[in-house]
DNA sequence: TGTACATCAGTGAACGCGCGTTCACTGATGTAC
DNA sequence: TGTACATCAGTGAACGCGCGTTCACTGATGTAC
């Protein structure tokens, strides 16, 4: 169970090469990610690598399970400091905007064909479920569920054992989207001319979300 | 002015070109569109395309340039044949439905560095303005201004010269947002296991548009 | 504690591949007198 | 209408490149007696 040296050092190494890997994508997005040069900017040949990943589908699917595996533990940990909805909205958008590829190598453009590693989904859930909990939390007085509203309460299987009702589902759903609507056209560089604070608009369009 | 039969030539096997390059794309998403492969499909030389696109990258540039160029003409359409703002959402859904890699290019992942043509904001400001009048035409009721409204009283130079009060522009951006928001998730597969009609939920988002 | 052996990180050369792109050339199509 | 010339689409060979990946090997690190 202890680890002896030579795991330990293996640890490392991947460690390091996937933080090149990192700032590879950062520079130059996903498809220019290079084996070759990840290999000399961690200084060793580029057959070395193969030691610590068995190829490059195999790096990729390791950050792609650390991107979410970051998000799902930043957004548990705002949480736990007691981050209500607004205060996980900042959360996620402050990651985001720390490595815009990061963002978007788990939400961005997905690739015909590729299928994300399989526990993604358990820690998208792990994300699902915080906010969840902010949604529960700031409910208002019941209101007559809408059509959605309805419809979810037989389709709730993705929010696992919580006990929310339906509309509590329906606030984290529009949550969701409605933050990542923001979001990635910010971060695409969409509203580049158009001056607005984006802040602004997701606070109300988060602010819009309470039962009214 | 009038064209030649060899500039009509030149034309449709652009399009050829750029219809094979769709295909492409539709398959496996930008990063593997190879001039050769479309060459071979096309049923020439992969020099011979060098006559129709002087790279790949003016290639792609096209591609991005008519995406943006059939998302605005389809809006525009919709609208002239008296779409509101609940058609228009169906219109840019199915839209983005009936090619999803097209829906990407448009508003996906940006490529880092990678800076689209600077006619591109122009067309979108097309499709803005025609959400812009469905949202000023079923503006109900006036409102208190939010926050954000006020702000964008003095940020409004992207809308034109379009007179909507600052509320409705909230609101175009409101669409847009939620409407992508939810899209881009449904398409990158990401309710995949949740089973729920996203429909029903961009109805309600769009239905919650409206001043309350 | 010292020696013998096994493990494993890393190297350098080499593989085949497909990529974008250039070039010199052929042959068909259009234009001008 | 026919001939002479210019335009231009398309070909085939070739370029250099960097890619991912395999292989046989060296040398250092750890393990067992």
């Amino acid at each position: 169970m202890s680890e002896s040296p030579r795991e330990r050092y293996r640890a490392q190494v991947r460690e390091e090469i996937k933080r090149h890997a990192w700032e590879q994508i950062a520079a130059a997005g996903v498809p220019a990610l290079s084996l070759n040069a990840i290999a000399k900017q961690v200084g060793m040949s580029g057959p070395a690598l193969y030691r610590y990943f068995a190829s490059r589908d195999e790096l990729i699917t390791a950050l792609i399970r650390d991107a979410y595996r970051s998000l799902a533990d930043t957004v548990r940990a705002a949480r736990d400091a007691g981050a209500g909805v607004a205060g996980l909205a900042t959360t996620i958008r402050d990651w985001a905007r720390r490595d815009p590829q990061r963002y978007f190598l788990v939400y961005g453009t997905p690739v015909p064909g590729y299928h994300a590693p399989g526990d993604t989904t358990a820690i998208s859930s792990e994300v699902m479920a915080a906010v969840l909990e902010a949604c529960a939390e700031e409910a208002g007085e019941e209101e007559p569920p809408t059509p959605f509203d309805a419809h979810l309460e037989t389709h709730r299987e993705w929010a696992g054992d919580h006990p929310a009702p339906a509309a509590v589902l329906h606030r984290a759903l529009s949550f969701w989207t409605r933050l990542h609507g923001v979001l990635s056209l910010e971060l695409a560089g969409h509203f580049a001319g158009m001056k607005f604070d984006p802040d602004l608009l997701i606070t109300e369009e988060l602010a819009a979300l309470r039962p009214r």
